[in-house]
DNA sequence: TTGCTCCTCACGTCACGTGAGGTGGC
DNA sequence: TTGCTCCTCACGTCACGTGAGGTGGC
């Protein structure tokens, strides 16, 4: 079926073959990121290589890269020979981003692992028998570990918090203002 | 120090505490993400808690979370009574979350392992005599692994991009526009 | 011929960045 | 008083989203 255009893909088989928007293939495609044949009507006509570069772009974007470090990086093949000052520079981009890398995997690592103890925590929770309306608060809560050793993000979403949620303080007791 | 000012941080130590930029600062605050009180001098001062607020959201915010999103997070505790349906629904979206951020470790696990690959392989380019302006491609290069045994992502900004990197091709041949 | 896909404007949005010009506070 | 920090507009930017109105192609 790809054979009939000569194998080249359809924006529709660039949005499937990625999961991402057609706005998003227009996009890069206008930005330079992809190249595209037209057809005679107009329609864009991608070379199946630019499949793989799209995902490859995505997986930088979700990384966190900017478009112009993508750019950067892709580019580093078509404005020099590759030889070896090519490579260094490759090379050090590349040894950058894995560090960028690491420190963002172990960032998510731990969120994830927060969110896990918040969802365990959250067990408890489901025997609640408090309903809306009453004056009760999960700082009095007896059947919840103690505040400090809930995870961050329980602490952040749910106790502690009272300040917040509580009605406007009288100002004159914390001499705010003058 | 802090206590000089009744223990509330100034915009300074809000962006010294968790690394982002006082525009961002400022910007959750009038979004009602952060709350602070004001000096008479209309100084922000934000409650110590804050500032583990503020880290958790930047976290989450790593994390390819909206700000829409991290609103309703955080939002469940001030909207409802913390009763079984509140823990419920923060239990749900915890969940999704949780989901989410595996997914997006995965690929990034992978990316990682991809440019770690793509690294080892520029070692062997580390010993590359050719000079620039020479008419040499990696195509040919006999001291690198063969390209399907390549990283992705060198494949991608390195070889197998000769369409790309090669100078614009008749048009005619192909039959566009007319 | 019908239905689906594609096209180009053009304006909108999210999450901030970047000066400009002026003021607070130790 | 000096130096650093802080303030509020207000316009800019990045990476797209979202119609509007019209056309391609099996």
């Amino acid at each position: 079926m790809a054979s009939k255009r000569g194998g080249l893909l359809t924006l529709k088989e660039m949005t499937e073959g990625s999961g991402c928007t057609p706005r998003t293939v227009r996009y890069y495609e206008r930005e330079g990121l992809l190249q595209a044949a037209r057809s005679s009507g107009g329609h864009r006509q991608f070379p199946p290589g630019e499949l793989d570069r799209l995902n490859f772009i995505l997986a930088l974007r979700e990384a966190g890269w900017s478009l112009e470090e993508i750019t950067a990086l892709l580019a580093v093949r078509e404005q020099t020979r590759p030889d070896h000052h090519a490579c260094r520079q490759l090379e050090s981009m590349v040894s950058g981003h894995i560090a960028q890398l690491e420190h963002k995997i172990g960032l998510l690592n731990r969120l994830r692992d927060d969110l896990q103890a918040t969802r365990q925590a959250l067990a408890v929770c489901d025997g609640c028998t408090e309903t809306p309306g009453k004056a009760i608060t999960c700082e009095a809560c007896t059947r919840l570990p103690a505040l400090d050793a809930l995870p961050q993000g329980f602490r952040n979403s749910w106790r502690g918090v009272e300040a917040r949620a509580a009605p406007p303080r009288p100002r004159s007791l914390h001499v705010v203002g003058r």
